[in-house]
DNA sequence: GTCTATACACAGATAGAC
DNA sequence: GTCTATCTGTGTATAGAC
């Protein structure tokens, strides 16, 4: 039930995270999220920003369940299960569940890299994400001139890309259609797949 | 004298909010930047958010010449000059100032929804590229198949891409070697101009 | 482990002299 | 308009009873 308590702490963290930010949320919040008296988190987790960083851990350890998924169930080809992986987490971004990146300095940024568990996931997703990321190019499915970490960036990026919340705010386009419209345009660009 | 007075503290605010973000930079930091007492930038501007209000308008205005520019001296296509359009943000990104826009939920956003000059300058930047993105849509050198506002708005993500940061500090490509390879990456995606 | 109450720090904004 | 000094609110974190 200790596990319980703390798995809902950071659901809510995790949708607050995706909703405000970091430095926007605050623990006053989260306790009232929850439900429960803000120094009862301070019992399960020492400050703010290993709160956070609770929050992140869980949502790269889904990313790694799902890369397991795709190896085991997806496509064959790795760019099409790197477009799986975008679409789930695109999908994570639509349900309000991804908490923004910190992309910036931050005090969260700075937290993070001092986080050992945090960094031995981050560091285990980019590799598995890595194979697949050469192994397209060798296949001639992605641009082989592109550097892989800049192809690996991108798709990192597209995990908090703006430009989701503003299609979803304008209200033209259903949530599947935006999901696809930003896959074409990672992958195939602006000019689209013909030339 | 009081207004380059001024702009030296818009100077200053845009360098600090490309650099820390909007709820991390404090007045008090402004205020040393500038060479200053806080309480002076108080008599310049009556609130944080409307003096970061004016750093916006201030890339706002920017931008707009900058659409002048290339209608004047630019390429003709269309599709050339939002090219040129992107490589102009990169470059600001890459010269560390441009202000990280606001896409969460946040203090700043909800100011700038109320500010009308913003608003203004907002609204007519985005007619100038509007109309330059539909009439490359029609001469098919942009997929005609996205909506008009996805094709803006991913340009206006492209001005605040963490990848251009996170590339800069792992420190494997030049300054014009990113911005390039962002350029290729937005209008033909990572699968790469050939098919 | 949960609560109420509070300590502590800091940031936005202002007062008032010059 | 610039300064020093200060007010005020708020947010992180903790004390201590139960």
């Amino acid at each position: 039930m200790l596990r319980s308590r703390e798995e809902a702490i950071v659901v809510s963290v995790n949708r607050l995270l995706a909703e405000k930010g970091f430095e926007t949320m605050t623990m006053d919040e989260v306790a009232a999220d929850v439900g429960i008296a803000k120094a009862s988190l301070y019992k399960h987790f020492n400050s703010k920003e290993e709160l956070a960083g609770a929050a992140m851990i869980r949502v790269l350890e889904r990313a790694l369940e799902q890369v397991d998924v795709l190896e085991r169930d997806g496509p064959a080809r790795e760019i099409d299960r790197l477009k799986a992986m975008t679409r789930w987490t695109l999908d994570l971004q639509l349900a309000g569940e991804m908490p923004s990146l910190p992309a910036q300095n931050s005090a969260l940024r700075n937290a993070l890299i001092a986080n050992k568990a945090y960094l031995d996931r981050l560091m285990r997703l980019s590799d598995r994400l890595g194979a697949w990321i050469t192994a397209a190019q060798s296949a001639g499915d992605l641009n082989a001139a592109l550097p892989p970490e800049l192809v690996l960036y991108t798709l990192f990026a597209r995990a908090c890309d703006p430009v989701l919340s503003l299609l979803k705010v304008s209200g033209n386009l259903s949530d599947d259609q935006i999901a696809e419209a930003l896959i074409s345009t990672c992958f195939d660009g602006l000019t689209g797949p013909r030339r």
